[in-house]
This record gives C-alpha cells, structure tokens and sequence, in this order.
DNA sequence: TCTGAAACCTAACGAATTGTAACAGCGCAC
DNA sequence: GTGCGCTGTTACAATTCGTTAGGTTTCAGA
C-alpha cells in the first residue's frame, strides 16, 4: 500500500553511486542518483524524496549552499557523505542544515541504519510496531491488552509486559534471569529473583498456560526461561 | 519564557563527564551528569531531558538495553557516546532506537553540533491549529469545548484543556508525570502529584472513559500515563 | 531408586501508587 | 455581598507489584 521510502543520492563519483543505490535498494529504499547538482535540484520539481544524501566536494555547487537550500527551504533530510573529516566541517555541516555528517571512506550499512533514524522520527508513529502475534493470541502493547483469537480481550499490567515484550522479541531462545535484570531496569537483589518468577507467574496465568505442562513459557532448571511458538510483529 | 534544553549524561568515567558538561554548558545547554545507570533512571522520575547522551559501557547495566527502554517506552532523544567504533555496534546501537552514534575520543564540539541538530528537529511541536479530532471526540481548544459524533458539546476548563493538549501532541506515548510538571509548570511539590491525578480524573470524565476500563487515556502504574487514539489537528 | 539441596511456583500480604468524592479557597460576574 | 465555576487539597478506596513463606519440582550423588 504504502510506497517505499525515495532516497537521493547526489555525488560525482559514479563507483559511490552504484554501491550506495545497490546496498539502499537491498535494504528496501527506492533511490535516484544524481552526478550534478543541476540535474539533482531539477528532478526535485517533480519528485519529494524522503532523505537525500549529498556528497559536499561537487563540481558545478558549492555544496554547503545547496544543503542549506534543501534544509531549510524545502523542509527536506539531508545527510551530508564527505571526504572530509574534520571536526570544523561536520559542525558547519550540520548547523546549515544537515541532520547526519557521514565520512568517507563509509560503511554502507551504516549509511542505511542512519537514514532509517531519519524516517523513523519523521514518520507519524507507525514505525515501531506495537503488536505481536502468537500462538492464538495477539499482544497490543500500546493499549495493554492481549487478544485470544474469540476477540476476548484481557488486560495486562505494565510488569508484564515489560516480560511479554522481551520474549517476544527473542521468541526461542533462552532468557537468563541475568538478562531480564537487565532488560527490566531491576536492581540486582536477593530476592529480586522471586519478583521475576512472580511476574513470569502472572504471565503465565493471563496466558491460561497449564502450570504443570506450559506451552508458551518455558522453564528451563538452573538457566532461565524460553518463549516458544512463533511470533509475527505487525 | 522557555528555560534552557537540559541534556544528561550518562558515563562511568569523571572527566569525560566533566568535560561534556562544561562543554555543553558553554554553549548553552543544562546538564546533569550521572556516573551509573541506577542513578539516572531515578532521576528521570522527576525530570524530563530533552537530550539524553550514554556512553554503552556502564558498569552496572547494559547500555544497549537502556537505551532501548529510553527510545522506545519513554521516546526520548538518545544520543550514544562510545568506544566502540565497530560498524555493527552502531548499527545496532541505531537500530534499538537511538538517535545518533558518537565515538570516542570526540571532539566536544561534535557532540555540541549534534545535539543542536536533535533539538532543532524535535522543537516544531508549536501547533497553530486549534481543533483536534479523535476517537470520536473533536477537541476545539480556541472555545474550550470538546464535541461528540454527534455534535453535542462539553465545555472543558483551562486546566483540563492543559492536559488534554499535551495528550494530543503526542499521542501513544508514555508521557511521565514528570513531564506533566514540566509542561504545565508545576512546582515540584509533594502534594501536586495529586492535582494531576485530579486533572485527569476530571478528563476522563468528561470523556466519558469506563473507569474500570479506559480507552483513551491509560495508566501505568509506577510510570505515567498514554493517550491511545489517533489524533488529527485541523 | 532414594534423598537432600537447590531452584522454582504461587498464594497471600503489605507498601507504594493511583482514582475519585468531598471540601475549601479563589476569582469573577452580577 | 452572593452565587457560581474552577482548581488544589485531603481522605479514603482500589490497584499494582515486590516480598515473604511455604509447597512443589528438578537434579546430582549415593
């Protein structure tokens, strides 16, 4: 339904284009390359790209110019890609307008996570999801609710979801209690374990596992817990 | 009338914690700095930072997840401070939801620059509109009146449409009662928690919530409350 | 297989947090 | 002055969640 995000890419060399567009398109971008700036700011009458990228040491601009047009005039995400590194460059970079400074020579996976940051803080609120399905239930961590597949709904507390969340995000896997601590925000108490089975408890209860034969969480003697059955976030 | 950005800072080691802070307080920032995680996560009970710098090798949690938490529950402005200059760190780092990646040594006014540009990007919350719609609810904040589906009218007052307002410009997430205070200008008393809790009581009244079971406006307990609905200002 | 210790489960309790009715002080219109 | 609406405060009820305590399960070693 919705079109995937457009990232330009604006740099005269012509090796730096195709791995950019190449690893951008892999990672689910649709892109456009430009080798001049003219051409560039022409194709922007027609099309809105959700995150341009800017190489600063061009031919026929001054680079810097350019993204001050684009940031401040046309409102756009701009993430400078330049050769050079100095520390007086990134701050001007980035006070004309720029939203990211990237060196070159770059590691273009790095250049995806960072243009994902832009469109996640752009993007009105969608981006995270907040809903997770298993087994026969759905999770909505937004409202704190669980969902059978009736449509009956019950309502979880914060807690618990806190332990609900970090299964399911590593469905299958063993969970320390080491690793919940973490996680959970928990100080590394005595008895703060009993707090953590107490929770898992609860869990399991809303869960309406059997305790003697459970089905979603496991316990695994002496190491922690695992989430079985298969999760699909929405 | 708007009080400086307050920006923490979250490192094991003084005199980068030093540093940063001077730095950040010449060029106009507050800051508050923490050496452990424990410490920083009590504090964010009663402040709200409107950026938050963490360095991931802390001695008594897991920075990742930390991170983690602040981005995702509390959608705050996280920003990495790191040794770690590996790309799949920061990809990771950006990944779990913060909102740059610096690595150590940096040059402070690096850090100052990017900074500036978080806040720059965060800042247009002002909303020149007057009208919002949601649920099935039409909020007018010019009449302090808030309207049904089917155009019967409640009047709400200065302090509810306070509440209400602030609901509204961000919706779905976890907005702490410290954030409240701050918003709303409260003095940080033992008793105003519960002129808050009244606030709210009040509006959910006139929103006519199920008490046992609202809709829109949630609790957590021990964090804050949400605003779930989609809201649309006109 | 039996036994004891450690790990784990969970009912019940209580401290902390939150909801809301009732009251009081304030400002404003008449 | 009187009345009315707004808002913070107080007091008490309800909820949440960690802790405690006692029972059950697991596992190593005899």
């Amino acid at each position: 339904m919705s079109k995937l995000p457009l990232v330009t890419i604006l740099d005269d060399e012509p090796e730096i284009r195709e791995i950019l567009s190449d690893t951008l398109e892999d990672a689910g971008f649709r892109t456009l390359s430009f080798g001049r700036a003219r051409e560039f700011e022409a194709a922007l009458k027609t099309v809105t790209p959700d995150v341009c990228l800017v190489d600063l040491s061009l031919p026929d601009t001054d680079g810097l110019a350019l993204v001050h047009r684009l940031a401040l005039e046309q409102g756009a995400v701009v993430i400078i890609i330049s050769g050079r590194s100095q520390v007086q460059d990134k701050v001007t970079g980035l006070e004309l307008g720029a939203d990211d400074y990237i060196i070159k020579p770059f590691d273009p996976s790095e250049v995806v996570a960072r243009i994902r940051v832009r469109l996640r803080k752009t993007a009105p609120t969608e981006t995270t999801s907040n809903t997770a399905g298993f087994a026969n239930w759905t999770a909505h961590f937004d409202r704190y609710v669980l969902e059978d597949d009736t449509g009956q709904e019950t309502p979880f507390s914060h807690a618990e979801g806190e332990v609900l969340r970090l299964f399911l995000q590593s469905p299958k896997r063993l969970i320390s209690r080491a690793q919940m601590q973490d996680m959970l925000g928990g100080g590394a108490g005595d008895s703060f374990d009993r707090a953590m089975d107490v929770r898992i408890s609860r869990l399991r209860t809303k869960l309406r596992e059997d305790p003697k034969n459970p089905q979603l969480i496991k316990t695994i003697y002496g190491a922690g817990y695992i989430f079985l059955g298969d999760v699909s976030w929405r």
